[in-house]
DNA sequence: GTGGTCTAGACCACT
DNA sequence: GTGGTCTAGACCACA
């Protein structure tokens, strides 16, 4: 049987991404945390709508981006499912998505002052947190 | 005299950022580079709307966006220059924007096989290299 | 529930300062008044040109300087917001914001028939004003 | 006889000012410390600008606004000179031009971490020096 | 409905 | 020539 979870999303209203990107985010890392196993039934979107006050819209639009990116499938008169997680992504394709998220992130932190060994070690602790969780 | 430089900035219409931030990024990371040393001249709004087939108003906005950022300087009638770099944001400032930058890169290699230690590494490496440029 | 305000703005054409700094200087005032608490919704972009008879794209130029300066929040979709007061500016940068406000006081009052002593008292009064407020 | 007096200005690339205003607010300056008496002649149009090294026209359009001001008279064939003090604002005119420095002041300097006290002490130091000098 | 981006073109201020 | 401001109007992304 699967397991029904109850999301733990918060929708902070001073966050710069639009709503419906917390949400995906969110709940791509409750899956990294292993906090929703392969198999679990998310909320309804009018159920999380509701939960987070949001329109329902929105939460139909994250639910789609992450069917999209295979995190999610729709089962038809049952609800979403976390789905069986499937590499989709070519070695090529990983490292040019490895090399886009660090040339973001060398943009972002480029003018901060830190050394690029305090930044890569506050990194790691995150990546690692992620992992352990 | 001030050396007048030359942009290499390549605009990428399948790119998810839009134009004048393109722009953004491309002039911070040739500052960065030492590409573009203290005091030299950008290319005219104008001009450089030319080369690059947008409009002039496109890149005002990314230049204006540079001036607020601290990294050029506006002068009517003269051009824009590269300021005199000098940090702009407060402690807690910086330590936010390292925030989101992790949180941004988190999100964004949470599924590739790669170790947080390889990735990391990676990313070390990355911004050694601009230092030293 | 977030208030929705009304801005009292007014547009004086024989003003040396550009429309889009006259709005700035005006929402700045309201939120240091207390007009517009934290969390305020502001007219939307639309809506704000039309009671001032401007052009959309100059009222997005303002609130687009205020988010700059850490005063307003956006959202797409929902509006523009008062976010929550914290310090940007490093140490060094509001130093010298306050010499370039001092020096460019001085040049405005130097010829008139005030001593130093009255000029800075009623300075005073307004600044304490403000924060009482 | 008229002293011929040489100016100390200087024009800093890294200033906000166009130049021409670098120029008036430098003059005045010294009218105001008493560098340049009444009756002193000011170096020529051309001869400033060599010095400068910038344009001519932009000099003319600086002493043209000095004297629109009242600080500057240009005696035809032979030169610029300090003007006689006269005080052209009336003391209802004064006070809005206090009013205005006092509000534009005030709204610079709004959202910096210094006290009221502060900030008027700072000011008033500078008000004395310029008296002084 | 909200804000964000981009274009085209005008006019002004400064050098 | 330089940058800055403003308008008018189109189209997109988000809720």
């Amino acid at each position: 049987m699967t397991k029904i979870v109850a999301l733990a999303l918060q929708i902070v209203p001073g966050d710069a991404r639009p709503i419906f990107r917390q949400i995906v985010d969110g709940i791509r890392e409750d899956i990294a945390n292993g906090k929703l196993p392969v198999g679990s039934k998310l909320p309804s979107v009018r159920g999380l709508a509701m939960q987070l006050t949001v329109n329902a819209n929105t939460i139909a639009k994250a639910y789609n981006e992450l069917v999209c990116q295979g995190l999610l499938e729709s089962h038809k008169g049952l609800g979403m499912f976390i789905a069986k997680p499937t590499q989709l992504l070519s070695d090529e394709a990983q490292e040019n998505c490895l090399k886009a998220a660090i040339a973001s992130f060398n943009n972002a932190v480029m003018y901060l002052d830190y050394s690029a060994e305090e930044m890569t070690e506050q990194l790691l602790n995150e990546l690692k947190k992620l992992n352990r969780d």
